[in-house]
DNA sequence: CTGGGGAGGGGGCCC
DNA sequence: CGGGCCCCCTCCCCA
């Protein structure tokens, strides 16, 4: 079970790999304390688990990861120098599972209780040390809420305390590791350092593995991510990505004054490359070179790509859409460089649930709005009149370019890597941010001919054009008033709110259209003897039917031949369609008849497997 | 209430 | 395949 960890240290998500009917490759990773057996090594980047492969990996080889000591403990994983063998038991406060110990704190309010909790250890099952008092979740499934991170702040790392913070001061690696403060220290504790809690443990651990033999770690890491030792937060891992690896961390204080940090380039990663090159070293040279897709200029030529690089930020259990990848581009006007700052936090309601683990299989459908933790794989593929077409596996939208649906796979993501260095707003595409841009600085590119009036972007200047064509494609179907455009043909819809022919017989409900009444009539009058569903699913469906009923959906059915044996299918992409403009954000400014916040309910129906076309259709102008 | 403009967002097409 | 460009749709604001 791998723990993500948002920028601010709080558990994100887990992704819980043993399940193998919803799992990936993932599942056949393991951890190892054996030195010389592990290929891989494992580290967050952003939101994402990437493994390096650490020597070549043959067909049939076992995949076993190395974890540093830091990265043990922010997965929550038994430290590699503390495993022995673990009998399968539950006692007390200590519940050993399938794949994972759970250990209440509280046991370790004594030393027999270390000891105790020593016996448990076992390689390839991990161990999670939870705050008293969180232990009942557990093995049953989803994680305490309060869950934190090696409470304890055990760190086995021979750095003083004081000198996190201040990499500049630190030790270069040979002296560090022939420091003789080569012994586990504990630099924090929930129980206070000078409490004999602390101190006990801190003894025990000393006497228990009094070689800290894992602190450097048997060369698999070169020496340069040791550098970063102290200027990560403690919440990151000590391992450290090369730059633009996690441009999500915290600037560390500049160290000179009017340093300035460059664009896209986290600073405190760009202490580790800037000691990297000054020594003529790589980090690590597979590494560094692997996840250069947009920093190539920084890595010499000498750093070839040398380990395979598996990335998993396509695979089964990614975020789609995410990509904390910093990107650089030019402004169009004023060659004003911008930063593509990245997405760092999707919003609240895209989140997935803290403790939610996310799927790693692939479903083709996910409830939308606010389930989204089950992530899907991205790009499934499928054939339309011979044309490949890459499906959303969130929205079931299909795409004849898998760039396309990587752009829109922001949409459910909430990525906005498009950042506006004004106004600090943020756009999924380069070609909003370009266009927002022109509100600064007042710029309307594009002439309507015949009055000269200019505009900011075609589509208002097309909507102008029509004032000089006569031009009104929205006609109201029942007072046969024309509009220019469809927002005015919304608002004036609402007038007739009252008009309203087509009566449910069987409670108050009216509608302007038949189909609306088809549509309650099919299961969602609430007064119809045998109506499934709850009454508070019933109105949110009602009051989707009245939002449809309002739209330019309902507008564009032909009049009264409706034919009520659509109601189904209508309601189906009513619904999905609904749920997709909630995600959005969109409704909540609707003040239509859809409540706002409905649409964060709303998934309780099932919804059908559809292939949802937004792009809406020429209104059909009737013959006046 | 209507009409007009401004702005944001999604997606298709092409290079 | 990614990015740029363009178009369309939608909503908000205001006169």
């Amino acid at each position: 079970m791998e723990l993500i960890y948002a920028p601010g240290g709080e558990l994100h998500h887990f992704i819980d790999a043993h399940d193998p009917r919803c799992s990936n490759w993932m599942r056949y990773v393991n951890p190892t304390p054996d030195a010389p057996a592990q290929n891989l090594v494992a580290c967050q980047n952003g939101l994402e688990i990437y493994f390096y492969t650490l020597k070549p990996i043959v067909t049939g080889a076992e995949l076993l990861v190395w974890y540093h000591h830091e990265f043990a403990e922010r997965l929550q994983c038994p430290l590699p120098g503390e495993l022995a063998d673990l009998p399968t038991r539950v006692q007390g406060s200590v519940r050993v599972g399938a794949s994972s110990i759970l250990i209440d704190l509280n046991l370790l309010r004594s030393l027999p209780t270390l000891r105790f909790y020593d016996s448990m250890i076992h390689p390839n099952r991990p161990v999670h040390l939870y705050p008293a008092g969180c232990r009942r979740a557990a093995l049953g499934g989803q994680l305490p809420q309060e869950v934190k991170p090696w409470p304890l702040g055990l760190s086995l790392f021979p750095s003083a305390p004081g000198k996190e913070g201040a990499p500049e001061k630190s030790s270069p690696p040979s002296q560090r590791a022939a420091s003789p403060r080569n012994q586990p220290v504990l630099d924090c504790c929930p129980y206070g350092p000078t409490t004999s809690l602390c101190k006990e443990l801190q003894r025990y651990f000393s006497s228990r593995y009094p070689s800290c033999p894992l602190y450097l770690p048997t060369g698999h890491l070169p020496q340069p991510y040791l550098y970063a030792c102290g200027t990560i937060p403690a919440h990151y891992p000590r391992l450290v990505l090369p730059p633009h690896a996690a441009p999500f961390l915290p600037a560390p204080p500049l160290s000179g004054v009017g340093e300035v940090p460059p664009l896209g380039l986290p600073s405190r990663d760009r202490q580790v490359s800037a000691r990297a090159r000054e020594d003529g070293t790589s980090p690590h040279p597979g590494l560094y070179a692997a996840v250069l897709p947009h920093g190539k200029q920084e890595a010499p030529e000498r750093w070839k790509p040398q380990d395979v690089f598996i990335s998993l930020q396509s695979g089964a259990f990614s975020v789609p859409g995410l990509d904390y990848r910093p990107k650089q581009y030019s402004s169009p006007a004023g060659g004003t460089s911008y930063t593509s700052e990245v997405q760092q936090q999707k919003p609240p309601s895209l989140l997935a649930h803290p403790l939610e683990a996310i799927n790693l299989s692939t479903p083709k459908f996910c409830p939308p709005a606010g389930r989204l933790g089950t992530t899907p794989v991205p790009y499934p593929l499928k054939k339309q009149n011979g044309k490949i077409k890459y499906e959303c596996n969130i929205c079931a939208k299909s795409f004849g370019q898998l760039s396309n649906l990587k752009v829109h796979l922001r949409v459910h993501s909430g990525e906005r890597p498009f950042q506006c260095h004004i106004c600090k707003k943020r756009f999924t595409q380069l070609a909003h941010l370009q266009k927002h841009h022109l509100v600064h600085t007042g710029e309307k590119p594009h002439e309507c001919l015949v009055c000269h009036k200019r505009f900011s972007s075609t589509s208002n200047l097309k909507t102008h054009l029509r004032l000089h064509s006569g031009e009104r494609p929205y006609q109201c179907r029942l007072c046969r008033c024309r509009f220019t455009q469809y927002v005015h043909l919304k608002l004036h819809k609402r007038l007739h709110d009252r008009e309203r022919p087509h009566r449910c017989p069987g409670c108050p409900k009216a509608y302007i259209h038949p189909v609306s009444l088809a549509l309650h009539r099919r299961g969602y009058c609430p007064l119809v003897p045998g109506t499934a569903g709850p009454p508070a699913q019933l109105g949110r469906v009602n009051a989707l039917i009245d939002h449809f009923d309002f739209s330019l959906d309902a507008e564009r059915l032909p009049g009264e031949g409706a034919d009520p044996a659509r109601a189904p299918g209508l309601l189906e992409n009513l619904l999905l369609r609904e749920l997709e403009t909630g995600r959005r954000g969109q409704l909540p400014r609707d003040k239509g008849p859809c409540s706002p916040g409905l649409h964060k309910q709303l998934p309780l129906l099932p919804l059908p497997h559809y292939s949802v076309s937004v792009k809406q259709e020429d209104f059909p102008l009737q013959p006046a």
